[in-house]
DNA sequence: TTCCTTATTGATAATAATTCCTAATTAATA
DNA sequence: TATTAATTAGGAATTATTATCAATAAGGAA
């Protein structure tokens, strides 16, 4: 995700209103290493601006995804937010939830590779890698 | 996904019962390419034996899933099953649905050095691209 | 084969994340 | 400050999936 004042002003080049509740959420998802859920957004940010609802939460991040500023992944049925768009691995963690990123250099070539095999425009990438993270692991082996 | 036969004993021998509708389930998915939703499993196999509900292919693709006979993959909200269950890149048609499969090497390799570097014991990967297939890629370039 | 036990099924109700709807609010502009 | 169209809040609607449970039938014993 890029900065806050460029964000900003590209949205509001596009006629798009800046509104606080919009500046929370995305001042939140700049800050986070985390890939949180719609729901702890909307929890985390009615600490500081008790005037944002769930609804408000998914519209923005519908602009968001749009924007390509965040990219959404789905974790056992509930949609969660990822404010680092480049190519990357995510782990998640099957046990506590958490989604760790891991870089790798050759995805973007095996995505080039495959648009060629397979004739797709390719628009979107995920790479997800799910198991039990070093906390948990130990509470799963006998 | 390996062949009826086996299945059949293995999950036989596990003191499950082996039943019509799990055999014509199982049986759809051993002989599709596709990737198929619970939904469109049902509308199958409704044709070929009308006494098959809904609740049971949901159960039924529980069991195959516990087994790791058949990976689940979400598809805007919407969960799709793979029989394909080795490595392999999955490219989803936001137009038009489909889901190919295309095959990578070294997506293994890749699988186990994230594992090395986050410390996770991996149990599921998920490769996906999406965008648009040859046939509907046409339509969406001005 | 017939009978028993209990896993499985089918039908439906319950659940839960997300989307939809709309009157009230407010950001942006002059 | 007044105007206006975009946005919001909050609740209803949607929809895929899960839970519930009485009826059924698979598999084993006699
Ligand atoms: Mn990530
Ligand atoms: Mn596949
Ligand atoms: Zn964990
Ligand atoms: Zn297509």
């Amino acid at each position: 995700m890029q900065q806050m004042e460029q964000i900003v002003a590209s949205l509001r080049e596009e006629g798009f209103r800046i509104t606080p509740q919009r500046m929370a959420i995305v001042d939140y998802l700049l800050k986070t290493e985390d890939h949180p859920s719609a729901e702890l957004i909307h929890k985390v940010i009615r600490k500081k601006y008790p005037m944002v609802s769930l609804s408000t939460v998914y519209k923005t991040l519908e602009l968001l995804k749009e924007k390509k500023l965040v990219n959404e992944m789905d974790v056992e049925g509930e949609a969660r937010f990822d404010a680092h768009t480049d190519e990357h691995i995510n782990l998640v963690c099957m046990n506590c939830g958490k989604i760790d990123d891991v870089d790798e250099d050759s995805l973007k070539d095996i995505q080039v590779k495959a648009a060629r095999k397979s004739k797709y425009l390719i628009l979107k990438s995920s790479f997800e890698l799910s198991g039990y993270c070093s906390d948990c692991k130990s509470k799963f082996q006998a």
